[in-house]
DNA sequence: AAACCGAACAACCGCGTCCGA
DNA sequence: CTCGGACGCGGTTGTTCGGTT
């Protein structure tokens, strides 16, 4: 009730868009930028708000917004962001290009919770739900136990593993900074660096990814534990 | 064909933070 | 230091749409 403190002065619209009104807005910002958003309404010639306006063009008028479906590698990179960053979600956003943060969040709410629920996982915690009665297909029998890593929120073989089909190789340097590179070329997370801490010194090289398969590192000796390790990433 | 219901999406609201006067 | 305006974020509500009865 009562709308923004911005809108006191004038009678201000509300509800759905127009086309006319996006129209308006997108005209004005490319041609002028958005500057000052208090003033993109008179500026523009809409009877709204400068708060109303910003989200409209953040959230549907931006032109390098991807909008359609999730693919399933962004609902697994925001399940694994989630995780580490809660319900941060202009966080989690920031790590899926053309992705509004609005949008996520109400994918999150309306889908996302539903299917992990489903898969017996719970959305707030991560961790699966008592008991595990409802769909005894569980979380996916590919995931390492969580109690196998010291970190197990930032592990980056963890993130490799739901998106390896993407990933032409992944590089461990000396310091044991961890990148993984994408098959159109890019480096995923945006090129942050990861830590990999407690890797073998044989290991510490490159690891190559064959048709998602890393070529000198099992992912199944990874799984049992054979392989022991942490790993942290300075997010 | 109409009513109902739930999912998905769009937008609003309140609050915290930042920054300049 | 304080105050107020602007902005950004997260939670919540409202609306639309498609499927089912």
């Amino acid at each position: 009730m009562g709308g923004h403190s911005c809108c006191h002065k004038q009678k201000l619209r509300k509800g759905l868009w127009s086309p006319d009104e996006d129209a308006k807005l997108v005209d004005h910002i490319t041609r002028h930028g958005h500057g000052c958003w208090s003033s993109v309404p008179k500026l523009a010639g809409l009877q709204r708000c400068g708060k109303s306006c910003r989200l409209r063009w953040i959230n549907y008028l931006r032109p390098d917004l991807k909008r359609g479906t999730f693919s399933q590698k962004e609902e697994d990179l925001i399940v694994h962001l989630h995780e580490s960053l809660g319900n941060k979600w202009s966080q989690i956003a920031a790590g899926l290009p053309g992705r509004t943060d609005n949008e996520i969040k109400n994918y999150w709410n309306s889908c996302m919770k539903k299917k992990l629920k489903q898969r017996g996982i719970d959305p707030t915690t991560h961790s699966p739900l008592d008991g595990g009665s409802e769909d005894k297909q569980g979380p996916s029998p590919l995931l390492p136990a969580k109690e196998h890593f010291a970190e197990p929120l930032h592990d980056p073989l963890w993130f490799a593993q739901d998106l390896a089909p993407s990933i032409s190789h992944a590089s461990v340097n000396a310091g044991s900074e961890f990148e993984l590179q994408s098959n159109n070329g890019g480096s995923l997370f945006d090129g942050r660096i990861l830590q990999w801490t407690g890797l073998s010194p044989d290991k510490a090289a490159q690891i190559q990814f064959n048709g998602g398969e890393p070529e000198d590192l099992k992912w199944s000796e990874y799984i049992n534990g054979s392989i022991s390790m942490s790993a942290s990433s300075t997010f």
